[in-house]
DNA sequence: GATCCGATCATGTATATACATGTCATGTCA
DNA sequence: TGACATGACATGTATATACATGATCGGATC
């Protein structure tokens, strides 16, 4: 049963380890083939495949002549655009900008509960409101294991996203998403400046980083104002975006 | 400029460009790793990497002992659940049923360059309504090319999904989604046995496939009675499924 | 002091070889 | 005829080796 693991994956969970518990992070030199081959004994070409794998796998960065670096950002691209807000509206042209409605701690044990957090575990709660040229584009309310993020509740949200400052502490390790259509309610229609019988789409998100839950979120957004979208895979060079159904 | 591609990267566009030609379907055998060596004067290593690449990729399936075989429903569980719905309603210990509203050819000069397609191109409509337990949970509005899917109005959809047929003829190469929340409208409520007045969860797809436009679709959700979620990456032991948020 | 050169390190690719493991068809023996 | 052994084949892993390419740093030269 307790077979040993071949080689070139004792390497690759070697250094995710030291990933994923925090010892190596983002941009830290990692250990290069000759280090593993006279670490554990093995051949060049089997560090060599353990390497490969984990840039493939996006953990790490390789640069030839250089060394391996954890990767920053990993795997973003698979991943259904966990987008930065800011970026998006940006790219459309528009001045981006963010309100900040309440940031402070807060202890409601099924929140605590939901994160997968043990019952005295704290979090701090964002709730956003963000604009495209003055326009709120989508609300966000967010909660943030401060296990994971100490300094949460100090950042500036108007200057970084909380997607931003989430990312820089540790390497997206998985996200569950689930869209939903709602009607925003009172409050939120308000603070959207929508009617109320407007639908909204609701993406509730819930992203790990180094073996815990990061933060979950409930992101509401206008549906005539912003979409969510993505692609996945290679589109021919013929395929373009997006026109109307 | 022009300097030559490495080897395996060679062996992996051999087989690429064999599958996205369609020469090779979707469970053909492909080469094995001995008759690239022979075919292109390569060590075993190299065939084995680019083979082996091609299994991560999702593009091939291989077996020890018995071979490798085009993938089916390539890369799938990167791509945020293009999912059957047969089968997630199947998944919840309800009875699918399907009806068909339409199933006919079209020709809407809109519709063809939506896809991609010469203004000539032809693509078959199919309109279906999906029911868990005799209620009404999806309804879906799909497009398919018929110079990829020459078959797709001979297809009984109370049996087969056009996702499992379109799946049936190319791998998955990209999809492209949006999500967007709306009212049905008139007809769609009728259809799905819901208020007007009820916010509904849109997706729009477009798969590509053997380098084409596979087919576009509208999907709509009553947003209480189907949601779409997705997890990517690899959540740790401890996290679980959704309770709400 | 500026530039060039080479040593060193790290990764990128490729080969030949070896043994292990899993599958399958075939043939043999009871 | 059925059970079992065997060999062919395919993939899985591992090693030793070789040469190529890119980056960096130090020292020698002008």
């Amino acid at each position: 049963m307790n077979q040993p693991l071949p080689h070139y994956q004792r390497l690759k969970a070697f250094v995710t380890d030291e990933i994923e518990a925090g010892r190596l992070r983002p941009g830290d030199r990692i250990p290069s083939e000759l280090d593993l081959i006279k670490r554990f004994g093995v051949s060049r070409m089997t560090a060599n495949r353990a390497l490969r794998e984990l840039e493939q796998a996006g953990a790490v960065t390789r640069v030839q002549g250089v060394g391996s670096f954890v990767a920053t950002r990993k795997t973003e691209q698979a991943m259904f655009e966990i987008n930065n807000i800011a970026e998006a509206v940006r790219a459309g042209g528009q001045a981006y900008a963010c309100r900040v409605i309440r940031l402070e701690e807060e202890a409601d044990p099924a929140m605590t509960a939901f994160m997968g957090l043990g019952p005295g575990a704290r979090y701090g709660r964002a709730v956003l409101l963000h604009l495209a040229d003055g326009v709120p584009v989508q609300h966000e309310d967010r909660c943030a294991n401060l296990a994971f993020a100490p300094a949460f509740l100090d950042q500036d949200f108007t200057r970084v996203t909380p997607y931003d400052h989430l990312m820089s502490l540790g390497p997206l390790q998985a996200a569950e998403q689930v869209f939903e259509a709602d009607l925003p309610g009172a409050e939120l229609a308000r603070l959207l400046q929508v009617p109320a019988a407007l639908p909204c789409i609701v993406l509730r998100r819930r992203t790990w980083s180094l073996n815990m839950v990061a933060s979950a979120a409930r992101i509401t957004a206008p549906s005539n104002r912003y979409r969510f979208s993505g692609v996945t895979g290679t589109v021919p060079p013929n395929g373009l975006a997006l026109p109307r159904l």
